[in-house]
Formats: C-alpha cells, structure tokens, sequence
DNA sequence: GTCTATATCTGGATAGAC
DNA sequence: GTCTATCCAGATATAGAC
C-alpha cells in the first residue's frame, strides 16, 4: 500500500507525521527543558499540555493579551506562582507557541521538497498535507496568526519567511509543470498566493465551512482542483478538451 | 463617459463613493454625536479624525489591547481627560470603528445590488469595488479583522453576517450566469469563498504584494481572471475553445 | 514541585480646576 | 472644551512556606 506522500488521505497523513498526543507535548518539553525549572519529564508534560490547552481556549476566543494569569491558573488547576515554573513570563508563552509551530511546519514543508514528485502530485501533496496539517494543529495556527503582532520583532520576520518559502515551493512545483508543458500559467506567484488565501481560511473561519457543511478532503479537493484550472490542467470526462475530441 | 460600476476604474469608483477625507470623518461625527460631550462640529472632526488616525497606527501595530490610552493620548496631543470627550470608554472606540466600518460597507455593498448588471459585468464591479475599497479603508478593515474577538457577541455576529451577504451577492450573479449558460461550476459555495479569500489578503497581508510589487488593479484583475477561468469563462485569443474552433 | 500570600506596577477611568 | 491630578481595579511577577 501507497505512503504519503502517494496516498493523500489523512490517516497516510497522520502515520509519516506525528503532530498531535502525547509525542507533541513531549517534543515541546524537550525543546524548552532548560528554560524551565521542572526536571520530571512526565509531570512537566502533563502540565505543559493543560497550560497550552487552557491558553488556546482562552486567548483564540478573548485574546491573548486580554487572557489573565489568573483565568490560565483557575482553569488549568495550576496556581499562578505553579504556572511561572514552566513559563518564562506571559509573553514567553506566545513565544514559546510560536517556536514550536514553526519548528513543526519546517519539518513539514521541508519533507515536501525532499521527495521527488511529479509536478501534479506535488501539488497535491502540498495542499492536502498543508490542510490536514492546519486541520491537526488549527489552534496553533490561529493563534499564530491572530497573535504575531505582539511577538518580538524577530519571530514576526522569521513567519513571514516561512510563508514565502511555502510560496516559493508551490510556483516551484507550478514553474516544472509549465516546463513540462502540462501548465499554462502567466502569474506564477498571484496563484500561489492564491492557494496560500483559500489554505489560510481553513484555520481563519471554521465557521464558515462548518455551516455549509465542507470537510477537510472536500476543500483541499476544491483548491487542488481550482488551481489545476487555473493552470490549464482539464480533468477527467467534464473537460472541454476530452469533450471537442470526441466530437472532432 | 461611462460611470461606476461600468466603469470600473478607480477614479469612476472614487466618484461614485466617498469613503475618505473630511467627508467621512464628518460621518463619524453625524453618526456618533450623541454619544459624546462635544458639539462643535468642526472641533469634533479634527479631533475624531486624530483619534482615530492613531489609534490604527498603534492598535494596527501592537494590537488593540497592548495600545493603552496614554500612548493614545500622548501621541494625539489630547490630554488622558480630554479623549474621554469623544470617546465612552476604549471598547467603545473599538465597536464605533466596527459600527463606522460596517454601515459603510452595507451601503457599498448594497449599491451593487441595485444596478443591473450582466452576470460577467457584475463581478467584475464586486471584486474592483471591493478592492478599492479595502484599498481606500485598509486600515479599518484590519482593525475590524483583528480585532473582532474583542468586540460585543453581537457584533462579532453582525461582521459573519456581512460576510456570508457578500458571498451570496457573488454565488447569486455566478448562479445567473450558469442558467444563462455562459458559466459552468459545480461548487458555487466554494468559488464564493475562493474570491473573498484573496480579496481578504489585500488587506491582511500588504507586505506581501508590496514586496512583489503588484498594483491594485492589477491584483483585482488577477482575481477576476481567476474566477471567469474557474467558471469556464475562456479570454480572448488564448482560450482554447477559440484555438480549436481555428483548427476545426 | 506546588502552593499561598504579597509586592509592584500599569491600566482605564473620573473629579474638578480653568 | 481641555487639562491636571488622582483613584483604584486588575495585571504580572516573586518570595518563601510546605
């Protein structure tokens, strides 16, 4: 049977990638053991994934800087002077969030460039793996999203870097294709930002595609599919092309 | 000369709207001057205009929240006690901006509703009216973006509301134009979403399209081609349909 | 490792002079 | 209409007991 990148389900998604349990806190507590003062790594994971969790719930529905301490201590059953021995300070949390996201995207995207796919499968492998990576990990990216103002200078330049190699990666992919000549397309970058757009919504509004009733596979379906029009790809039966043969 | 929305240019737009300079300020003043001490018409518009003009800068910087009223107050030149003349409290300069923003765009968006316009005519005067007008307005509808978490439930909704209206203007001139005949689309829904996703980035991420330097108009007419390509709408010499009617 | 109690400070908001 | 001076609630952060 077919690995992913191949097989673009999400349970081939969910057996390459680890991003969610257990595995997720522990990588956060290796990434950040030093900077805090709990040694015991079972103990330090279980807190660490209720401080993140009540963080998301709180600061992606009120807003970070509107989240008190005090809400994240009731919440978690950690009290606050418990809180600062796994947190820096407040604003360390943001960041802390951010650093992992990043890390994980980077591992993501960066295993994307390393398998060596048709320009077709390529692109699909980019834009299922990103919404199914976005559907496993929303919290993280809304709440990188709605918070990079208010983190150090730095890590705001380091997220926009990370969106524009993800560009970079999708008008590579489209760039092979029209050498091929299997694509047609005059504004290579416009249509990568074109996905990026219809990606990022899937995080932005979840109500929206609750309310009409979208899944995950439909939407990376209708992008993968948009796109492939927009590059001149005709599929399947419907397509002109196939269509004016028959009648020729 | 042909006028808005035929004409689609932005200038045509500019006169046809006015969503800038004193005029809008004095709006403001109309709409809100019940709510606050001052009476004096001009004083009140030179100062709202201040009011507001910084608060975008901090709030669309650092975040509505971290802005606080003495950074506001100092960069102003109103004293900490003056601002509470025009203002009730912070929240409620957030929602007036989010009240100012919204009627403004119910009375943009409900003007496109009136003309009569062909299917093909009627998108294009969406997505060039909606562009110039984020254009004109970037900075209240990142403002609105951003900071809607933090405005009243009802408020909140009111914003999802404007939402899904602009998409049902959008999949009501594509639904016309499929019986029509001239479109050809199975997921009117989807392509709906499509077209505000890239709309919302000229606003969400200006950095981007500055860095690539692409124009307004450009970018608008990116996203018309787009939707009429995804609609099986072909443009002139290059379509196929056209290359094989010459073969033919 | 975790708690309680507290230090310290910054924020929004108001009173009242001018 | 505008300013200065002040109030006080709420925040983050820390000290030190257990």
């Amino acid at each position: 049977m077919a690995e992913w990148p191949n097989d673009t389900s999400i349970d081939a998604f969910r057996e390459r990638w680890t991003l969610e349990g257990e595995p997720l806190w522990r990588s956060v507590f290796e990434m950040h053991r030093d900077k805090m003062q709990i040694k015991n790594a079972n103990v330090a994971i279980t807190n660490l994934e209720k401080i993140f969790t009540v963080t998301f719930r709180l600061a992606n529905s009120k807003g970070f800087q509107a989240m008190g301490l005090r809400d994240l201590s009731s919440e978690t059953g950690i009290s606050m002077g418990g809180l600062y021995a796994y947190i820096g300070s407040k604003n360390d949390l943001a960041s802390v969030i951010e650093g992992v996201q990043r890390q994980y995207i980077d591992q993501v995207i960066g295993g994307l460039t390393v398998e060596d796919l048709e320009p077709v499968a390529c692109l699909r492998a980019i834009i299922f793996g990103e919404i199914y990576m976005m559907e496993i990990m929303s919290d993280w990216y809304y709440f990188c999203f709605m918070e990079l103002k208010g983190l150090p200078k730095d890590q705001q330049q380091f997220a926009l870097g990370v969106e524009l190699r993800f560009e970079d990666i999708l008008m590579e992919a489209i760039r092979r294709g029209i050498d091929d000549g299997q694509f047609r397309c005059e504004k290579p970058e416009l249509l990568a930002s074109q996905v990026t757009a219809q990606l990022q919504q899937w995080h932005l509004k979840p109500w929206k595609f609750k309310l009409r009733k979208v899944t995950t596979e439909d939407y990376a379906q209708f992008i993968f599919e948009s796109l492939m029009t927009c590059l001149g790809v005709e599929h399947s039966q419907s397509s002109l092309r196939s269509q004016l043969r028959q009648i020729i």
